[in-house]
DNA sequence: ATTTTATACATAAGAAAATTATGTATATTT
DNA sequence: AAATATACATAATTTTCTTATGTATAAAAT
């Protein structure tokens, strides 16, 4: 894995917005999805990615449904009424963040 | 606090830009400097500041010099030559992680 | 035909980086 | 005189991640 520490805290937000724009995927579907957006610079492991599900889900962002395809298992993720009115936080959230870092890494650019 | 989970991971980064481009910075500058820039949204703690400068330290990226102004301890910390080379690609992992969280939030605008 | 890779989930142990709380001390403002 | 600001520090705890391991099916490669 290559990835740099700073994408630590923001898994979270990166699986809301997929979530938010694709409608529903499964937990492999978003590693795949995140590794071919950034070009394989990210890769969301499994060890981060489904104790975060399973901590979306048990805060009530997150709904499952299971299904079997070609045999195997996949679970489905949603965001439910209330993870959609916190998505729109997050990615305002999101937004400052990379305002504010861009303004420190480039501060001439920032008026 | 009202720092969003986004920061963590990017206090190194941050710090190693500051005295980039200040030349040296005492840690308690440091936390006003970045309340500034970003208007009172990032707020660094002492308990996450101090430590970072001590691993710094010990890494040996930073030097550290001790002075009295106004009777009040200041520990001024600034690049060593290694903590220059290592800023450089600290910066370019910086850019390339903002350019893939914005393609994960505007996907439309990433070609 | 068998091994490897890909798909698809999961969790436990440990590390890293932060928060929260607390402590010391001086200077300035209310 | 009390509160706030300046300036450092660390310990306990929490959060978030990596690394390692486990189960199981399907497809591709040797």
């Amino acid at each position: 894995m290559k990835n740099s520490q700073l994408y630590k805290g923001s898994l979270n937000t990166i699986i809301m917005k997929l979530l938010e724009e694709k409608g529903r995927m499964y937990g492999y579907e978003i590693t795949q999805k995140v590794k071919e957006i950034t070009k394989g610079e990210l890769n969301i492991t499994e060890g981060a990615l489904y104790p975060a599900l399973h901590k979306l889900e048990a805060e009530g962002l997150l709904d499952v449904e299971v299904e079997k395809v070609d045999n195997r298992l996949r679970k489905y993720y949603k965001l439910t009424e209330k993870g959609t009115a916190e998505t729109v936080n997050r990615l305002a959230e999101l937004e400052e963040f990379i305002k504010n870092m861009q303004t420190i890494v480039n501060p001439k650019l920032s008026y």
